[in-house]
Parts: structure tokens; C-alpha cells; sequence
DNA sequence: TAAAAGTAGTGATTACATTCACAAAGTTAT
DNA sequence: ATAACTTTGTGAATGTAATCACTACTTTTA
């Protein structure tokens, strides 16, 4: 279970098993086969298998994985089985939109405090939360426990924004603004652009 | 420049290219070479290269590319050089939010029709239009030429609703529903869900 | 003008990811 | 109890992607 081990194309689909999982659990099945997941989410069962073998042999010959078993191994390998505190940096239109997003609490993903540069929003109030200045950052995620950062700024101050969070010693950063900010090595960073992913689908339109 | 040829993973990166390049126009520079682009971007030299071999000679030796000519050829090999119109199906809050997202129209794409299955959104205005039924699904796309459906829905209509996009004749789907939705060969579906995106972030982050 | 430095394009190589295929083990049917 | 199925886990084989390294050319420097 090093992660310097697995290869990240692997971890990346880890959560995508998770949520079948969920959903086949929810469904109320008890096992399910490599074969049965596989046409679930339309990859073979031999890179399901051998995804999973990364990380310990959670199956049964003849019969396939228990569902609830293999997702309570998942949800732990990939560090599920606890909250996960984020910060959101710019409370604009799209900030706004992603502290109200129900998507997140669920999973188990708590935004707990928000950020702006501007003297304007800061103040206001989003939800349970006041709009915090900048200079709140470094004692508030260390005060909430903060591991994650969402960059909601605009491009312009994206890459300041980020460095900024990393220096708080925040090593995880979801980024919505259209950029791909350069990070050190022992950050994480995960960018949300639906700009760049209408631009490589026109490509099969045209 | 036959897309069965060039690997998908290629085109995907083409847009990063092109937004790198827009932006050392916009900065006035006039020429680049492929190791700079790749300092930009964050990519070996060659890799650049070799993307940029599978659509035509761009380049010159000893010199770079000319910035404004890569761009131009580039923005139409993925057809960016003309609008793309979108329309948005579910005016929730992620619907308001993403009609409101002021960054796809600068980049060709046009949202220029609402949907909602909720008699009660039906007939209220958000901007310049009014929502509409999905009945009139049909007659707006081909109507109004549109190319591309956002959904915007909750997971449990998603499928149903992209398969209508499908039947309608929109073969590019923007699917913000946590769910990997199954799509027929000829269509394109890119899926924007961030809760993915922190689910295997963790794994680094434990 | 000649030499040195820089760069694109690309075949060859290396690295990485997926799929195959089979032994081992479990399950079901008779 | 036995035979026929089913399915996992995994080395081996195959397929795909990234990088190397070199030639051909251009630009810059002396």
C-alpha cells in the first residue's frame, strides 16, 4: 500500500469503483464479480482485477467480491473513512455556487470557512459562514484543521492564490480557475476547467 | 489530419496548448520554441513536438513557432474557429451557475436554450431566455443549431436525459451528474464532477 | 564568411498501461 | 461425491505513450 508505488492512473479510478460500489450496495447487492462491475462502468474486468491487486486480494474464486466489504476497503485506501475540511478562496458567482453545491458534504468533503481578496465581499455572509480576509488564512486553517483549498479567484490571481494556501502548509488544492498552476511536488493539485473540455470535444463535432 | 489516427490523449492537450499560446499573444511574443511552451506548460519539449507532428509542420528550425500562426492553425484543428451552441438541461443551482459562468462565451461557446423536466422552472426566465420543456427539445435544436448539451440534472435523470440529447441529434455532452453516463461511439461526452477530482486527491493526502 | 549555437521534426528506444490466459480455488448442479 | 462452471489473482504478452537522440536546417556570433 506505498503510494509511490501505484500508479496514479490506478488511484484515479479508484473512486469511480467506490461509487458503483455504492450505488450496487445501495441497490442492495451483496457480490459482484470483476465481469459485473466491469460492464458497470464499461472497462474489463481484468483492469478492475488488477487495479484492485495494487493494494491486497479482496476477492473470492468463484464467486467475486463482497460489495460491502470491498467498498469499506476502498473508501480507507483512499482515505474516505474520516472528514475531509476545505476552504474556499473567492466567494464570486462560482465561489458561491460551490459552497452551495450539495455534492461534497455527503462524501464527506466540509467546506468550513471562505476567503476573499476583496474588502467588498469580506464581511458578507454565505451560509453558516462571514467572508474571512486573506490575512485570516494562515490561523484559520490551522484553527479548523483546514487539508484542502478550492481556488475559485480569477486566472489572474490563481497562481498567487495557490501559493499562498501551500505556504499554510494546505497540500490540497481544487482549482476551478482556467489556469494550470505550476505546484511543488508534495501538493495535489486538481484542476476543474469545462472550458478545456468543451475544446478537445469540438475536436470530434467538427 | 484524420481524427481515427491521432490518439485521444494528444487532442486532449491540444487545448492547453492553445490557451499558453493565446497567452504569450496577449504578452506580445511573437515566436516560441517548443522549450519554452514546455517550461510554460510543464512538459518535455519533444512531447510538444511530437503532439504538434501529428497534424502538419508548424515550426521552424533553429527558430520556434510563430505564436499567432500555431494558434490560428491549432484553434482550427480543433474547430474553434467558429461558435458552438450549447443549450443547458436542469436550472437548479449548478444550471444558474453554469448559464452565469462567464467563461465559455468568450471562447466561442454560446449557451442559447434551457431545459427543465420541473413544470414548476418551466416558462421562468434566467438572462435572455426562458426555460423551456423538454417536449420542445427537438424543435430548438434543430432550430437554433445547436451542437452541444450541458447537463445539468440530478444523477438519477442524467442517463435519461443525455439519451434524449442523443436521440435529438446533439453529439457532444457537458455532464456535470456524478455519474459516468453510457454514450454510443459517435458521441462525445466529457464529465465535469469535482467529487472525483477529491476523491483521489486523498489518497496523497492521508 | 565561417563557426557555434539553437531548434524542429522524427525514427528508434524506453517506459508505462492494458489485456491475455491460465493455475488455483470456490460454487453449483447432478 | 463428482463433474462442470465460475471467478480471482497474476505473470507474460501485447499495445500505447513518452522520451531520446540525431539529422537537417536556421540564426547568431565572431
Amino acid at each position: 500500500m506505498d503510494s509511490f508505488e501505484v500508479p496514479e492512473i490506478v488511484v484515479l479510478r479508484l473512486p469511480l469503483y467506490v461509487r458503483a460500489l455504492s450505488q450496487l450496495r445501495n441497490g442492495g447487492t451483496d457480490v459482484v464479480s470483476s465481469q459485473q462491475l466491469g460492464s458497470l462502468l464499461q472497462m474489463t474486468p481484468a483492469q478492475i482485477r488488477k487495479d484492485l491487486s495494487y493494494f491486497g486480494r479482496f476477492g473470492k474464486q468463484g464467486r467475486g467480491y463482497n460489495v460491502q466489504f470491498l467498498l469499506q476497503e476502498l473508501r480507507e485506501i483512499l482515505g474516505l473513512d474520516r472528514e475531509w475540511r476545505a476552504c474556499i478562496i473567492g466567494v464570486g458567482r462560482l465561489g458561491h455556487a460551490i459552497i452551495n453545491y450539495p455534492g461534497f458534504s455527503p462524501e464527506g468533503f466540509k467546506i468550513v470557512a471562505a476567503f476573499d481578496g476583496d474588502p467588498e465581499q469580506v464581511g458578507t455572509t454565505i451560509g453558516d459562514f462571514t467572508v474571512k480576509p486573506m490575512s485570516d488564512l494562515a490561523e484559520t486553517v490551522s484553527e479548523l484543521n483546514i487539508a484542502i483549498g478550492i481556488v475559485a479567484v480569477p486566472a489572474s490571481q490563481a497562481q498567487e492564490v495557490i501559493e499562498k494556501l501551500i505556504e499554510n502548509n494546505v497540500k490540497g488544492i481544487l482549482n476551478y480557475a482556467p489556469v494550470a498552476p505550476q505546484v511543488p511536488m508534495n501538493t495535489v493539485i486538481r484542476n476543474i476547467d469545462p472550458v478545456l473540455s468543451l475544446q478537445s470535444m469540438t475536436f470530434y463535432l467538427r
